[in-house]
DNA sequence: TTGACCCATCAACTTTCGTTGATATATAGT
DNA sequence: ACTATATATCAACGAAAGTTGATGGGTCAA
């Protein structure tokens, strides 16, 4: 069997959890143009750099961004893959066309 | 000017809000192929009333799902269009090519 | 109208999350 | 070796979010 219950992996709410964010969406916004440096971020957010670092912290381990070490910088960017798969959860879960109900019930659950 | 800062629109948080929660996943999920009521949801889920309640609310305050009644009971389904928001802005975030970036530097900001 | 059923709301509590300031680590330049 | 810069980590706090149990409001059938 490959799908039961339908249980999401658990990584998907992460990245979700990892948006869901003011700070953080906005970091993933301005990522979209192109890599980043803490301080960069901390100039353009007007954001304290431990704050930053928290919330990097979150969206790399939810996958969402990655960091390269370059000389005493650290470039944050985008991981394209794990956008794209929000996006293909996001499209399954897209009601497939029958959304209307039967009538007749006298009780429901229990 | 049609964009400046590129400031999203407050519903687009809510939204990731509202799909970034373990219950409320699994309630969108089950949505996914047809509407349900509370009660069933309380069955399928094995949550407790009073939480269902609490979860769909942030659900469709953040317009992902919607309501109606039909006798004594109401009936949760998706909203299409929430979803779709949701890919379409993910679409646009993911990165247009160019993550790599220049190397000299010898100050950052400040 | 009474009672059973379905659901929302509320208050109290617990847990999780974000912020802040201080400290630690790593790299580079002198 | 020392210093400045860039970033991570930690502890303490406050705020926000989720849970639980109780109560109340509709709806239907008898």
């Amino acid at each position: 069997m490959t799908s039961e219950t339908r249980q999401a992996h658990p990584t998907l709410l992460l990245r979700f959890q990892a948006v869901a964010e003011e700070t953080r969406l906005s970091i993933v916004r301005l990522l979209s143009d192109g890599e980043r440096c803490v301080c960069e971020l901390q100039g353009e957010l007007g954001a304290a750099q431990s704050r930053l670092s928290f919330h990097l912290r979150k969206l790399k381990e939810a996958g969402v961004i990655s960091d390269r070490r370059q000389g005493r910088w650290i470039y944050y960017r985008l991981v394209p893959e794990a956008l794209e798969e929000m996006r293909a959860v996001l499209g399954e879960l897209t009601p497939r066309i029958p959304p209307e109900r039967k009538k007749e019930r006298v009780s429901c659950c229990n």
